[in-house]
DNA sequence: ATAATCAATAAGTATGAATTATCAAATAGA
DNA sequence: TCTATTTGATAATTCATACTTATTGATTAT
């Protein structure tokens, strides 16, 4: 009396409304004529209308018979696509990976990172947002992202880090400055210079490291400004308002009259990380993962 | 090993994916958690993907049952939607019924059908088709219509007449005919004029009707053309090519310069009637025909 | 007429969705 | 640290019901 209904309705109804017969219906759904009757007129009762017209001989649809055909169609339609989808989710071959990242990532890491998921995993997708290390560790804690690329070297508990990329520093000098790659030497040749600097608590981890980096040539920078963006870095050098030391990287993808030397022989390294939360059962950050191993 | 998903599985599943928690969601649904806690594991394994994170502690949604939750929203609430429709339509109260009718029908019987449905039962929509006796009954017979409305007394079998409006006949005149309503006795008064009527084969039980009226008179009419429509009968009038014999509520709806006389004494009517095949199960169809009863 | 074919009905079976009872793990409070 | 409480998972059992087979009644075909 008061049961419910269930696909397995929809599939007999199907296989009813196809077929226009009942026995022949049975057959291909593999069940017996009789179990068939009894599971249609059973939906009847629950949605409460005649769905077939048994006349002598022949059966037939009624107008609402009509109606849920389609819509039977289209909803055992939908339900496949799902299953599959699901499928594909779960196994981390359809998803969505929301990124954050360091305006430095965008250099080389992120790219690749996107070209590789085209081309393995072409249904992953991606969301991505610009964000300084402290917002992509908060996001990452809160779950509104799943994965960021940081220059951090320790992060909160639950949090996992693992390096990706390596980057020697270079020192960014107004066009016009006499100092040239080929008269570097070291970098206390720059000693008495201002400089410009990433803000302390947009990167720690770079801003110590530039400073040990003065340290172990016996000299402390004369900071004069701070920027988060490489962007507003160059043009204060440009307009020969100081020096920069960044990530060699930022060398690419800035038209600004500024010059590079780059210190290869400085042991620190701008290293950038990946950072997840380390119970994040996203299927898709693992390709994203797997595919930033092999980079 | 080999089940099935059924809808009992996406209501199961929607009540922890809201709860996150197994034994409010059983209570929720009224069952033990046991049982819940199996036919979420049983899903798990029908799709082939963890769709729950059983955490120390705290459950929480895998993405792919993340994704889940949002189709099996969409569904249920679809299916929802659909029980309704399927009730209604099967009630009729909402649907569509494909009506047929002679051109005189709608002076009055199928407008008043049309504005009774708006009023009772606006969701039931029509398709109307002017077309002659024939064609409608053929259209009847074929499944492609539901209702007709015709000027037949005899109808094949199968099919169902039913008169729904009884009409005087009414003489056609040219406006500057001699004859006029206070003047008019009896039809022999213009038993030598020439007669315009509607096609035998158009309507044989209009024709027939009109010979009758003629022979209780005394004479058979010199019918000097024949015509499918009123529009042309009345134009001919007009153009003192003869006169006519046609049911009164044809005197509304023409701009012609043309004068009827309403013969409310000889016996004859113009019945218009409803056809419909016997066996036509469209539920929209029977309040179409209620509505007609009450007309 | 007889046989064949249809769906519906009746009665019995067996699958599996439910239940209750219990467990193992983890947390909170003393 | 121990106990009490809470979590979801398991195990064993019960029970509902979707099935089966056997049959009927109605209709059509030969």
């Amino acid at each position: 009396m008061n049961y419910q209904i269930e696909l397995r309705h929809f599939i007999y109804f199907l296989a009813v409304a196809e077929e226009l017969h009942y026995r022949k219906a049975a057959e291909k759904l593999f069940i017996s004529q009789p179990g068939l009757s009894t599971q249609i007129k059973q939906m009847e009762e629950i949605l409460g209308t005649q769905l077939f017209v048994r006349d002598k001989k022949k059966v037939s649809l009624t107008p609402a018979g009509e109606f849920l055909k389609k819509e039977v169609e289209f909803i055992l339609n939908h339900l496949d696509q799902t299953k599959k989808q699901v499928k594909l989710i779960g196994d981390g071959q359809l998803g969505e990976v929301r990124i954050g990242f360091l305006g430095s990532a965008m250099q080389n890491v992120v790219p690749n990172l996107l070209l590789g998921l085209k081309e393995k995993y072409p249904t992953v997708h991606t969301t991505l947002e610009e964000l300084s290390n402290r917002a992509q560790i908060n996001a990452i804690l809160a779950d509104r992202l799943d994965l960021g690329f940081v220059r951090l070297s320790r992060v909160p508990k639950g949090l996992d880090v693992k390096p990706v990329f390596e980057d020697t520093f270079s020192l960014v000098l107004p066009e016009g400055h006499p100092l040239d790659a080929k008269h570097f030497k070291n970098i206390n040749q720059v000693a008495n210079e201002d400089f410009i600097l990433f803000s302390q608590d947009y990167s720690p981890m770079y801003y110590d490291t530039v400073l040990s980096i003065c340290e172990d040539s016996g000299f402390v920078p004369n900071v004069s400004h701070k920027s988060v963006h490489a962007q507003t870095i160059f043009k204060l050098v440009e307009n020969k308002l100081g020096i920069a030391i960044v990530p060699t990287t930022l060398q690419h993808g800035f038209q600004m009259k500024v010059k590079f030397i780059e210190m290869k022989k400085i042991k620190q390294r701008a290293v950038l990380s990946m950072v997840w939360k380390t119970d994040n059962r996203n299927p898709a950050l693992q390709k994203c993962m797997d595919l930033l191993q092999k980079l």
